[in-house]
DNA sequence: GAAGCAAACTGAGACGAATTCAGTTTAGAT
DNA sequence: ATCTAAACTGAATTCGTCTCAGTTTGCTTC
């Protein structure tokens, strides 16, 4: 679950990068990433603005930077919640669990990359801002790649009774990450509950033969 | 499904304003809201740059116009379609057809809407700014009390087979407005694929006695 | 414990895109 | 022909991002 790792292998001790992230997704979360001044979060860090440039490119990159964390974060999440479960109703619960383990600076992060896949369809005129955004559109696709994987499973052993595993994983994804657009930590409902309501909807979704056990 | 109408209650025959909306849904659909140049817009349309400040604010109030012309649209769209309708379960599936009535681009104007969303978490600074946020927000509650409406009919009749009416109707919400993500005219699915799969997914989603009836 | 070195950092200013200002032009009504 | 409000313009301003030309810091090696 660790937020942060990142560039140079080996990460030297006095690197403020971890704290910047931390400071961006909270800025970036709480008020919007075109409404966050980029001289706000140096001020936080509590580093000159100049010093930012150190570790980014530029406010863009941090931003993509964060999303490709996320991402990579959500891969790594549903491959330790699937591999576990021996049937692919239960995948499919276990993989849906994964999506809302979540801090509230997850969930932060989640809304913000939800805000700005939109940056991943264009091109980037910088190195490094393209670089990662590459990597995102990669994640990306790895994502609903394994989503579709995990239905197609479904649907050749019966449990799942629909016709198209990548459009059906799509509609998953919609429906999962959709909740961070609402979600509030401390809002009217919890995480816990969100998992299991999800769960179920999910498992109707994609009309399975088997409906997720009741917490 | 007119795109375009609006502020001076009798528009001006020489205005240009539905021109530059019209020019602006293709650019900030195609390329962006950020990566967008507001001079660019200016001269697509054939006037000077600070022309376009006659009938925008910003190039921000530009965009929240859109996505408030857009969302009232929707508004439009879910009642004709849902008017007709005598049970519920015909009415969810008029309700997602209503959502995929859309000429190439009204697709990108929805685009524009589901990128932009975040913009109205957060006050803005200028006046008609502001207004066209509220406005939009109003909206998108009225469109979320509007399908919750249309879900708690079916539970009560008992058509559709779920606990919660407004989770259920974020759900379809996010299920049907995740398809501008990746849908492209001419692509591998037709509209009118999409609609009918949707339908049926929404349905299933509800748990819905009734399916709809393949086209 | 001084020299060397790379990472971390800084202030001053350049740059670019949005926006303001102080008007001018245009089309239609009187 | 005159008047008026809408439509428009070029020049100048603003403001946030970013570049540049260095300086400081802390660790390593001799």
């Amino acid at each position: 679950m660790s937020t942060v790792d990142n560039a140079p292998r080996t990460e030297s001790p006095r690197s403020k990068r971890a704290v910047i992230i931390a400071t961006a997704i909270d800025r970036f979360g709480e008020e919007g990433f075109e409404h966050t001044k980029w001289a706000t979060i140096a001020d936080d860090v509590g580093i000159g603005q100049t010093a930012l440039y150190h570790y980014f490119e530029s406010k863009v990159h941090c931003l993509l930077t964060i999303m490709r964390l996320e991402l990579s974060n959500s891969v790594e999440r549903f491959k330790a919640a699937t591999s576990a479960a021996d049937d692919p109703a239960a995948a499919l619960t276990a993989a849906v669990a994964s999506a809302y383990e979540a801090s509230p600076r997850d969930a932060l992060q989640r809304r913000i990359l939800q805000n700005h896949m939109d940056l991943l369809a264009t091109k980037r005129p910088s190195k490094k801002e393209e670089e990662e955004r590459l990597l995102c559109r990669s994640l990306v696709q790895e994502i609903e790649h394994n989503w579709t994987g995990l239905v197609q499973k479904g649907i050749d052993d019966g449990t799942f009774r629909v016709d198209d595993a990548l459009l059906s994983a799509r509609m998953l994804l919609a429906l999962v990450v959709g909740v961070w657009r609402w979600y509030r930590p401390g809002g009217e409902m919890t995480l816990e509950q969100i998992t299991e309501v999800m769960a179920e909807a999910a498992a109707r979704l994609v009309d399975s033969a088997e409906v997720p056990a009741r917490a």
